[in-house]
DNA sequence: ACATTATTTCGTTTTATACCGAAATTCCGG
DNA sequence: CCGGAATTTCGGTATAAAACGAAATAATGT
């Protein structure tokens, strides 16, 4: 049967009690998540699958949370929406068991390119759109200024963010820690 | 109640309708503020104050938003703690007026630096916790390592945040457009 | 000091959303 | 196909946040 858990034989599949430190780490991430946009039981079954490190089932999932079935469903269903959990299968068992990646920076990677599909972009459409209106011209100069600094930020801001992603992350730790100074390549290459 | 049917035959200072780019600019805005952890309210008000560029009273941001009185009250007093917006008085009028800064850049350094704040700081103490707390021990190797990894992260992101935020506007922005290409400079610097 | 206007506080209502549990559906092995 | 296990859907409930509006408080001018 399954080789990973000390599963007793039979149906009750015995809910070792989390850790604590498991624990206090999954709740907090939950707490988090909800101050984003993300619901608690979301982000509580990524931190359990990230800081586990090995695949579980749903029904495993529901124990360790205490939160409903059909709750850890749809949640699972929407982290593989946001591409932060993929389903894997165990050898001998017909259930479907999650997992997320254990890489920090794949972690991150997805997460800002989630929310900045989710969030920026739509701005920065309505920014463009604003721009483009018919009336536009009735209104005060001052807004018109100020939507457009505004959009520019958000695409420049958008553009590098991407580019920052595209790199391997020793290199963007690198630069990260390099900080302030990357100053030093202006001079020489200041902008036209 | 419709608050825009205003036909107040009193020395009420006639309400201006919202020209159309405007309210589409404040709407969008209040939209992605609820988003975030930011209510409508507050996102729609602060919007206001800043494409109109000119400072307004209470109910004048009432009356252009249709919201309750004491929901703007309590929300700017959100702002002021948020550092966005800030009480200015005009001659000949007692009562408070509110402006927030028209530099996109100033307004970008505060978000980010109170999100931070909000957000991050409590995390990485969390993680910190975590790391400190004395039953780690029994936990797993992958769990201690990735809680580690998770806060390493973080730590350098939020470290690395606060200097670019202390780069002057212009600095930045050029930075930005450089890109990728801020790689340049890692050679011959590789870190220790 | 009083009257008037501005602002905040507070209890209530409204609204949005997370969550649950039962029922329906799908999936597989026999 | 049939039976049981796994998963999802769905309607309803609970919870938490936002917004309201009246009433209290504070500030200002006369």
């Amino acid at each position: 049967m399954n080789p990973r858990t000390d599963a007793s034989a039979d149906d009750a599949p015995a809910a070792p009690r989390l850790p604590a430190v498991t624990e206090r780490f999954v709740l907090h991430w939950g707490e988090m998540g909800s101050r984003w946009g993300v619901n608690r039981t979301m982000s509580q079954i990524h931190a359990l699958l990230f800081i586990t490190g090995r695949p579980m089932n749903a029904d495993e999932i529901c124990e360790q949370l205490g939160a409903a079935r059909s709750n850890v469903s749809t949640s699972l269903r929407e982290l593989q929406g946001w591409g932060l959990v993929r389903i894997v299968h165990l050898l001998g068992d017909r259930r479907d068991h999650f997992e997320t990646s254990g890489d920090v920076w794949e972690l991150l990677r997805t997460i800002v390119r989630g929310r900045k599909q989710r969030e920026f972009e739509p701005t920065i459409q309505a920014l463009r759109d604003c721009l483009t209106h018919p009336e536009l011209a009735r209104e005060s100069a001052v807004a018109r200024q100020r939507i457009n600094e505004t959009l520019v930020l958000m695409e420049t801001t958008s553009a590098w963010t991407e580019e920052m992603l595209r790199l391997p992350p020793e290199t963007l730790m690198k630069i990260m820690k390099l900080g302030a100074k990357v100053q030093g390549l202006l001079r020489g290459k200041g902008k036209a």
